[in-house]
DNA sequence: GAGTTTGAAACT
DNA sequence: CAGTTTCAAACTC
């Protein structure tokens, strides 16, 4: 089941490779308290899924309100309450039921709704999720209650907690908690267990529509019945559609990490083929059911490290990127086709929280990272390319999202800092299994990777740049691929379908790559948008991804991988707005543009005739590939560390200046505020350390800014003064000295200015004075009101003043 | 703001 | 790899 290879394994987060759970399918308390120091701190994020199906909703609620989420309706419901009393639920059929609580505690509420369907989820505060269950064979329900505390932590022990079994008729339901904070708690409704000590048991047979309706997590007191059907019956029956819902808990600094839920759900509208997979995965892991002959639904329950939320139905997409430290994000993409006979939707997630990598993956492989994958699944596994592209130490995550068919959209939420990206997959009538394919095998190359049957595939690694380095920069076989560079910022890949005609070398790929479909080719593209970018794309109808902006720049090679040339910091060249470009004869798909070059789409710059940007993905890939094919390193930063053990910057190519003298901004070097080294080819250089017209230049650029400084500050004080100023002079001064002038001209005053005035010229009006000699006699009587004004002024001011004295 | 200078990128 | 051209930014007026 595992699908991470033992390599890849060893070099992920303990976290993330925290696997144990899925294949120790015994009961085990949950997990002790979270280490994550995220907070809480977003409290909802408002999910969007896309669900054509009637409202479904999914329960979980850890509020403090006592919620017991009973889901009974005809075929299987799922609830789980993670308050105190609180259990959870879950009646499906033929359930085999694993349930690994994790220990977490987390009150950020997360919302997930529908608009279109009225499909809802919602997380909130889901506290400790664990055993014991209560396991009602009779009704097909599973109540797992919150355990105390202690129990939870002296079963946990170290880190990983051992999931809990729940046995019933068949179907399984896995929630999966890991151990340690951050980990998902995954809950898995496979129609048939395929485990081995887990009794497999087919679904009842008499299983009414299998249908899960599992949308809302958390405290939301109304909760919807999930219906899951039972796995059995998938084959003609009903029509189904996939539909899968994550949700997201945040978890307060303090408490466990917050508990990710993803629920997905395969609905064969058509029921055209009896094989329904889905691959939910949650907070790295994936969990698949493998059934080969037997439609499959699984019901997946994670509890991210982060806020992320991510909602995943039928063609929707949400990506969260979370707050620092889980700087996650996830995207999900799922493209049930109406008639495609199968519909599975692999969501393998990468997570990376802060540092960690969580890794879903959908394969047969032994994997660190421990999945359910069902046979049905392999035989229509395509070949989806997962690339994790981690710098080191990057501060941001890129995400790679397939693009199918051009519809994507980007859900932003103001003020929020979860992104949503929502997929529209084209829907091709052909995603029925594809022999054509990439082969189960290939598949399992132990790699990180995420296939998911049916049109939909989903993979969302997100690599630490410092955690893994080259784990398969090589180039795989079409099946899967894993990427891992060592770019400075990581990125989030999500391939949707087989490969793109055009696979550039991304181990070099800019930040900000979009990896279109070929042409014609493929619905499915991919695209490499660097988190930090997502604000480029609030315009555009693709792709949003959203970053957290609090990624620490953790190593000095992150910090000069976004150190641009001009020497800033990774925070401050991201806070500060990029220069626009100017371009107009490159398209701005050669590196002459900056933008590009940088790996940043256009935005808000003066470009003419601008393919940067995710409407032109495909001339973007083009160009990318056409940079790396001529220079592999065309998008690294070209200032970087020098020689081993040297700590100065320098130019990763050095300048050619010939005549600036490598003092004026046309040398990189001088632009980087870096001096020119040997492997510069400049003619008469002067950027050097001992070059005294760089020293005086440097003299000149520093009395300068200290010059503006000074400016600055003055003219801060100055306006302050002035504030000041009117501040005290603005109220009436009735001790002492009196009142200005101004302050003689009250409302009455006014008035009765005004009346003389409008006297004045009436007075005027009706002498036939003409238009001119009207003004003037106005403006004359303004000019008496004025005298007598300063005269009661100067008078009163003196009274005040002898009375005073 | 227009024109010039400059050097990296692109091209041959 | 070197020479040339193209390009857009930097710079000057």
């Amino acid at each position: 089941m595992d699908v991470v290879s033992p390599e890849l394994n060893s070099l992920l987060p303990d976290e993330i490779m925290d696997t144990e759970a899925i294949e120790d399918v015994p009961l085990s308390q949950p997990s002790g308290t979270s280490d994550q120091p995220e907070s809480g701190g977003d409290t909802s994020v408002p999910m969007e899924t896309d669900t054509p199906m009637a409202s479904e909703t999914l329960t979980l609620c850890a509020d403090a309100t006592e919620h017991t989420q009973t889901l009974t309706p005809t075929d299987s419901s799922l609830s789980i309450c993670s308050k105190s009393q609180i259990p959870i639920s879950i009646s499906s059929m033929s359930p085999l039921l694993t349930l690994k609580p994790v220990l977490a505690t987390s009150t950020a509420t997360t919302k997930t709704t529908d608009s279109m369907t009225g499909t809802s989820v919602t997380t909130s505060g889901l506290q400790k999720l664990s055993a014991p269950f209560t396991i009602s064979p009779a009704n097909h329900q599973i109540i797992l209650n919150k355990v105390a505390s202690s129990q939870a932590t002296e079963a946990a022990k170290s880190v990983g907690t051992s999931p809990q079994v729940i046995k019933q008729e068949g179907q399984k339901l896995l929630v999966t908690a890991i151990g340690k904070s951050g980990q998902p708690i995954v809950l898995q409704l496979p129609h048939t267990g395929s485990k081995p000590g887990v009794s497999q048991v087919s679904g009842d047979a008499k299983s009414p529509t299998p249908q899960f309706k599992v949308v809302a997590i958390g405290g939301r007191p109304e909760l919807k019945p999930v219906v899951a059907g039972t796995g059995n019956q998938v084959t003609t029956l009903q029509a189904q559609q996939l539909k899968t819902v994550q949700i997201a808990k945040k978890t307060p600094p303090s408490s466990a990490a917050p508990i990710k839920f993803i629920i997905t759900k395969t609905v064969n509208s058509k029921g055209l083929s009896p094989q329904t997979s889905v691959a939910p995965v949650l907070a790295g892991r994936v969990l698949t059911q493998s059934s080969p002959m037997m439609p499959q639904r699984t019901i997946s329950l994670s509890e991210p490290h982060g806020t992320t939320i991510q909602s995943i139905a039928g063609k929707k997409i949400a990506i969260s990127p979370l707050k620092s430290p889980s700087k996650v994000t996830v995207v999900s993409v799922a493209s049930p086709t109406s008639n495609a006979s199968q519909k599975s939707v692999a969501l393998p997630v990468n997570v990376a929280l802060g540092q960690q990598i969580l890794t879903v993956q959908q394969s047969t492989s032994a994997s660190p990272v421990k999945l359910a994958t069902s046979q049905t699944t392999a035989q229509n596994i395509k070949p989806v390319q997962s690339v994790a592209v981690g710098g080191v130490g990057s501060s941001q995550f890129k995400t790679i999202i397939p693009l199918p068919q051009s519809n994507v959209q980007q859900i932003q939420v103001p003020g929020s800092r979860f992104h949503y990206v929502r997929l529209v997959t084209a829907t091709t009538a052909s995603s029925t299994a594809q022999p054509s394919g990439p082969s189960t095998s290939s598949i399992q190359t132990a790699k990180p990777m995420v296939v998911s049957t049916g049109a939909v595939r989903m993979s969302v690694p997100i690599v630490p740049a410092q955690t893994i380095k080259q784990v398969a920069p090589k180039p795989l076989a079409s099946a899967a691929q894993v990427v891992t560079t060592t770019q400075t910022q990581q990125r989030l890949i999500m391939p949707a379908t087989p490969l793109p005609q055009i696979q550039p070398n991304f181990t070099n790929l800019p930040p900000g790559t979009v990896l279109a479909p070929a042409p014609g080719g493929g619905n499915v593209g991919y695209a490499v948008v660097p988190a930090q970018y997502v604000t480029q794309l609030q315009q555009s109808p693709f792709v949003t991804i959203a970053s957290s902006s609090g990624f620490p720049a953790t190593t000095g090679i992150q910090t000069q991988a976004k150190m641009p040339l001009n020497g800033l910091s990774t925070s401050e060249t991201t806070s500060r707005p990029r220069k626009p470009c100017n371009c107009t004869k490159s398209q701005c798909l050669k590196l002459y543009c900056d933008c590009f070059a940088n790996g940043e789409f256009c935005n808000n710059c003066n470009c003419n005739n601008c393919f940067n940007n995710l409407e032109h993905e495909t001339e973007r890939l083009k160009a990318i590939k056409t940079c790396l094919d001529r220079n592999p390193e065309a998008f690294k930063p070209k200032i970087g560390k020098g020689k081993e053990g040297e700590s100065d910057r320098r130019h990763s190519k050095g300048c050619n200046c010939k005549r600036s003298g490598c003092l004026k901004n046309y040398c990189e070097c001088y632009e980087a505020k870096i001096m020119c080294s040997s492997i510069c080819k400049c003619i008469g250089c002067k950027n050097f350390e001992e070059s005294p017209e760089r020293k005086t230049l440097m003299h000149l650029a520093d009395a300068a800014e200290v010059r503006v400084q000074q400016q600055t500050a003055a003219k801060t004080k100055l306006s302050s003064q002035i504030s000041d100023l009117l501040m005290r002079t603005a109220p009436v001064i009735t001790s002492g000295g009196g009142r200005l002038p101004y302050t003689f001209v009250t409302k009455e005053v006014l008035e009765a200015t005004c009346e003389c005035l409008v006297e004045q010229a009436k007075e005027a009006e009706q002498t036939h004075q003409p238009q001119a000699e009207a003004e003037r006699m106005i403006l004359e009587e303004f000019g008496h009101c004025l005298m007598r004004i300063i005269s009661s002024a100067g008078k009163a001011k003196v009274d005040s003043a002898s009375v005073s004295c």
